[in-house]
RNA sequence: GGCGCUGUAGCCAAGUGGUAAGGCAGAGGUUUGCAAAACCUCCACCACCGGUUCGAGUCCGGUCAGCGCCUCCA
């Protein structure tokens, strides 16, 4: 608990525990959620090339949390529900699996485990019963509470001390705490809150950490090795949650990891700021891995500005890597045999400045430039002649193990003509011979004004050594 | 008010005290029927002011600007 950069340990040599904080299903996931879930799942994918088995917990709230802390507070999931006229599970069912399909789109390898906060009401009451043994928390109204007066270490990830916090509005929804700050376990469910359980303390349901530390407890054990999440959640949902194990006796988790926002405009994007793009929106107009690429151009910890210019601009960048990657395997079909001890130096040189670049705190954008480099010597070495199999066997493997295994790039080929029915193929074969014979003519006007046609349904033709080629 | 972060080229974005990675956009050239792609070349007074140091984008102090958390938020 340094609050910086530090070398990491695991508690068992050779292995990874990482538990992620999930989204609350309520509504579909926004780029937020995106950044959050591809920040960790390089951070994976980093481990396991390096050697490390990860066993990945990541949790999924369904839940309805309240909107705030009063009593009367409408939970989301309940108001979703009542909005779609839909059961709460039902909200929460339908979101869980729109997440799924979200982060199966943009390539983020499934949990080892992934827990549902429904599932694991047993396991948060136990907890909450360790705490009011040990004097942790109390019972008021049937209702929970954590007691902050009681754990001293309380605020020491997010480095904050109690007393000088804003109170504000909070005194007013003081309710049946003894402090304002105290924060709920579990909370009555009168007032005819629809998801609801049993527990010692009355029909009620888990208040919104106790969740995480239970979880995660029960799946990677004491002391596990990474926690992660989204930076606005270290205060209070990572601090509670370290409270919650902790002050109930359990080691929690070594190392904490958070992902930076993304903003807008400057401004954070947020679904209380309405200023959100949703990753289902994001996915209908450009293709998954050139949002991955831009995700994995900036440091997780580095705010991150999304606009327009930005996907352009990874747009042509993952473009460029792709196609680099496209014609080191197309030169593979007539490559002369040997290799090029030159070239292969400088892939090693890139291949070690990626790993490098990994072991520092994740580094992708100097990963992402170590592939650039990679594509660049490649590219020059090929303009100028033929290479070597075995050398370009060698890049092609070090774009598939670098780009593809570990930043998550290049799935399914990296094709963008993937989705493109047979008919498509066998119209584009027709129209580039029919361009090529008019070019063979010299019938310029004629082949330029296809080419411009097509040209403006998005469609690029271009005239290579090897004959024409197209893509959108 | 408390805690914390950021300010690097037109845009995005790295940067361990030793004369600023990378990408996009742009300019010139090679190639091309013309393009496209690719290749070659070019493109930074590191917000401002002090200080420490042989040397600071990097450390310290201050100023200005912006942002986040302290309430649900990835």
């Amino acid at each position: 608990m340094q609050r910086q950069k530090v070398p990491f340990t695991p508690t068992t040599p050779g292995h990874v525990g990482m538990y992620l904080c999930g989204p609350t299903v309520y509504s579909d996931a926004h780029l937020g959620h995106a950044r959050k879930e591809v920040a960790f799942d390089v951070i994976r994918r980093a481990f396991m090339h390096f050697g490390y088995a990860v066993r990945y917990v990541a949790n999924i709230t369904d839940v309805g949390h309240l909107q705030d802390d009063s009593d009367d507070g409408e939970d989301k999931i309940a108001k979703r529900a009542a909005l779609e006229r839909l059961e709460p599970m039902e909200v929460a069912d339908k979101y869980f699996w729109s997440f799924m399909d979200d982060m199966a789109a943009l390539n983020i390898l499934r949990p080892s485990i992934n827990p549902r906060a429904t599932g694991h009401i047993t396991e948060q009451i136990a907890l909450i019963e360790e705490l009011i043994e040990r004097g942790h928390a109390y019972e008021s109204g049937g209702s929970v509470y954590f007691d902050v007066r009681s754990w001293p270490d309380y605020g020491k990830l997010s480095g904050r001390k109690l007393d000088d916090q804003e109170e504000g509005t909070r005194e007013a929804v003081r309710g049946d705490k003894h402090d304002a700050r105290d924060f709920a376990l579990w909370k009555n469910a009168e007032g005819g809150h629809l998801m609801r359980w049993p527990s010692p303390w009355g029909i009620g349901f888990p208040g919104w950490h106790i969740e995480c530390s239970a979880m995660s407890l029960k799946y990677l054990g004491e002391g596990f090795d990474i926690h992660g999440g989204g930076l606005d959640l270290e205060f209070p949902h990572h601090e509670a949650e370290i409270a919650q194990a902790e002050a109930a006796g359990h080691a929690f988790a070594r190392y904490w990891m958070h992902n930076n926002m993304l903003t807008i405009g400057g401004e954070k994007m947020s679904k209380s700021k309405g200023n959100f793009t949703t990753i289902a929106d994001v996915l209908s107009r450009h293709d998954p891995m050139v949002v991955r690429f831009l995700l994995v151009s900036s440091h997780y910890r580095s705010i991150t500005e999304f606009s327009d210019a930005a996907f352009e601009s990874a747009k042509n960048g993952y473009r460029r890597l792709s196609e680099s990657l496209h014609e080191i395997e197309r030169r593979l079909s007539d490559a002369p045999d040997g290799e090029d001890a030159t070239l292969d130096r400088k892939i090693e040189t890139h291949v070690q400045a990626f790993e490098a670049a990994m072991r520092d705190d994740f580094n992708t954008p100097k990963a992402v430039a170590a592939l650039f480099g990679l594509s660049g010597d490649m590219n020059s070495a090929l303009a100028a002649g033929k290479v070597g199999r075995a050398t370009l066997e060698r890049a092609r493997d070090a774009f598939h193990t670098l780009g593809g295994d570990v930043l998550g790039l290049f799935a399914g080929g990296g094709a963008a003509q993937e989705d493109n029915s047979e008919v498509v193929g066998t119209l584009m074969q027709l129209v580039l011979k029919a361009r090529q014979n008019y070019r063979l003519n010299k019938q310029y006007a004629e082949s330029d004004e296809l080419r411009d046609t097509l040209a403006q349904v998005g469609v690029t033709v271009e005239d290579t050594k090897d004959g024409p080629r197209w893509r959108r």
